[in-house]
DNA sequence: TATAGTGCTTTCCCAAAGGAAAGTGGAATA
DNA sequence: TATTCCACTTTCCTTTGGGAAAGCACTATA
């Protein structure tokens, strides 16, 4: 029997789309990946380039971007001891995807300005 | 004098990406866009599209996209009433950020099925 | 000894996101 | 007349996100 459906199917794009948006979701993961990925590494660097953002957070997020293997969290045992993040080579393939939303910022706000 | 901060500058990035994130913030507005530009115009046809989106946010958010200009709701003076949701000019910039975001997520499930 | 910095954690609180289920009003269909 | 379809709306509730402020263990510095 043939399916029923009076609707298209978009599933094959909906589908990745979702499961990307699930790993990056929300307001901050991308500007930490972006901050860690530039090269700040301490946790008060990144906290300070990142504006808006509270410690609470930051931590909170940090600890979701390990566990995707999107950054690492390396001990340095010296004394003091530091912390420091670094991005994992996985963190390289988010790119696309950064530039994609750069480009389209940087364009959207420039529509927004010509209106108004 | 000179700037006192010891953390690298993001902020060429960080903005124009928080940018984006603030109009295509959620689960849902992709996933709607998608199935709008794949050529689902009514309500019903749209929510089936859409695995798991209740009417309530799917309306909400489509009131989102059309004050972003994204989607057109566009009244059809039958009898009855028909009312239809086409995608804006505006819609087709997301592609590439679509684009990307389908690209990494398929390759992101065949990394977490390869693990396990 | 007192102060400052580091990398958080804790507490409290509020707002937004989102799910479940039922309802609604008009028009078409059986 | 009863049912169904369409495009939502309404209500209720839970979860999640996130801000403010303080605290804390440790070390270094004055």
């Amino acid at each position: 029997m043939a399916n029923k459906m009076g609707y298209l199917s978009c599933l094959d794009t909906v589908k990745p789309v979702r499961d990307a948006i699930e790993v990056i979701n929300g307001k901050w993961k991308l500007p930490i990946i972006i901050s860690v990925m530039t090269g700040n590494e301490r946790f008060t660097d990144i906290q300070e380039s990142i504006p808006g953002i509270t410690p609470k957070v930051l931590a909170k997020e940090l600890k979701d971007l390990e566990q995707h293997q999107l950054i690492k969290r390396v001990v340095i045992d010296d004394y003091p001891v530091k912390i420091l993040y670094r991005p994992e080579p996985y963190a390289d393939t988010l790119t696309p995807i950064i530039d994609a939303l750069k480009g389209w910022g940087l364009n959207h706000r420039k529509k927004i300005f010509e209106k108004e």
